[in-house]
DNA sequence: TTATATCAATACACACATGTATTGATCTAG
DNA sequence: CTAGATCAATACATGTGTGTATTGATATAA
């Protein structure tokens, strides 16, 4: 059997692939992929580099191993959104919103994740070619959520660019330091104000 | 009198401290703050770092002085965009958007780097003050231009706050190094179409 | 022309990061 | 209990970056 697995142990001796991969996102959370030094990470987790050239070949493994990782669990993220649907455009919108916006805790972590993600997309081919395909994926997403608000495809797609503009600027604006947690639902209520609820089937527009 | 000011000399032999912050800047919008090395930056202007420690006192000194001009032709530029008023707010509010997606040649690079910045922001206290200013300025800007265009101050509080929001999301999307050169008309459309002209004075509304 | 101020090159010391090779410790299986 | 596998520490070589001190070159001024 697997030794301890208790996620509880705070500081177990041995380390995990997937426990150099978590410290690597926080170090990038906190401050870029620069900053994501094998030896601060070492230093960080208690231990020394030699335990990091076990588990990875080298810091290029590293972090094409924190991209991987990441780009399926958002994947798989989108799967989920794509598949919560009701009969109300409206609720399944703001779920939508909801989730994009998602700040305390882990959220406000990822957010910064994909800043920090978008950072490098501006300076590497590759990692540029997978966030279009990341933001490919969403954008269809919102066009299929508007279509069915507005039944209108022209209607929807102006929406949905709409709402990546708007989501993607309030991550900037959560993000920041300074920025209180009502930020999140202060930025939501406008949000769904302006691009879900003035908007509805042709026709019914107010 | 000083030598050759002529800015057509490609490569004048003596450089000036403001030489050093162009080229700063340059790399800042390649590869962001991590990447602005003062030995790379001698590089590509062709010198040791025996001239660097004779126009500053340090890398900090660099940077510091790199974000001190930043901001200080920010704040010129917001002082010109506020004195830009004309009797027509839509038009007033079309030309604001202009600038701020402004795309093709220096601005890309503007776009770039004030990102770039916001990423610096992130995990300097300092720097993150110095964005809440001229966040709050912008902010400002942006709410008098939509008071003029709606009469009422609480629909031009969230119209500024959406024009910021979806401001700053398309510097992301066109900061890309795949953005094509119509996305910025292509963006600018749907969001004059949807913040500016489907808003008026009450009343009036469609 | 010569002296001085201005700008740049060179050499050195130091810090920090990567990667490799080797040794050491600790589980787990048989 | 012992052997092999697993994970971590140590030591070393190398590369790159900063900062300082000194020397060198060039332009301006007297």
């Amino acid at each position: 059997m697997p030794p301890n697995k208790d996620k509880n142990q705070l500081e177990s001796p041995r380390l995990t692939r997937d426990d150099w991969l978590d410290a690597a996102f926080l170090a990038v959370v906190e401050g870029g992929f620069d900053q994501a030094r094998v030896l601060v990470i070492a230093e960080k987790l208690g231990v020394t580099r030699g335990s990091f050239y076990w588990h990875f070949s080298d810091h290029a493994d590293l972090i094409t191993s924190l991209l991987k990782r990441w780009e399926m669990r958002e994947i798989d993220l989108d799967k989920r959104l794509q598949a919560d649907n009701t009969d109300d455009p409206q609720a399944d919108i703001e779920r939508l919103l909801d989730a994009a916006l998602a700040h305390a805790g882990v959220d406000l972590e990822n957010i910064r994740f994909e800043l920090a993600l978008r950072g490098l997309g501006r300076r590497s081919a590759s990692v540029a070619t997978m966030l279009v395909g990341i933001d490919a994926a969403r954008m269809y997403l919102f066009e299929q959520k508007f279509l069915k608000l507005t039944g209108d495809e022209k209607t929807a797609g102006e929406l949905a660019v709409l709402f990546y503009l708007v989501v993607t600027g309030a991550h900037q604006a959560l993000s920041r330091p300074t920025s209180p947690p009502q930020a999140k639902e202060f930025l939501k209520g406008i949000i769904a104000s302006y691009l879900i609820h003035q908007q509805s089937r042709p026709g019914t527009r107010a």
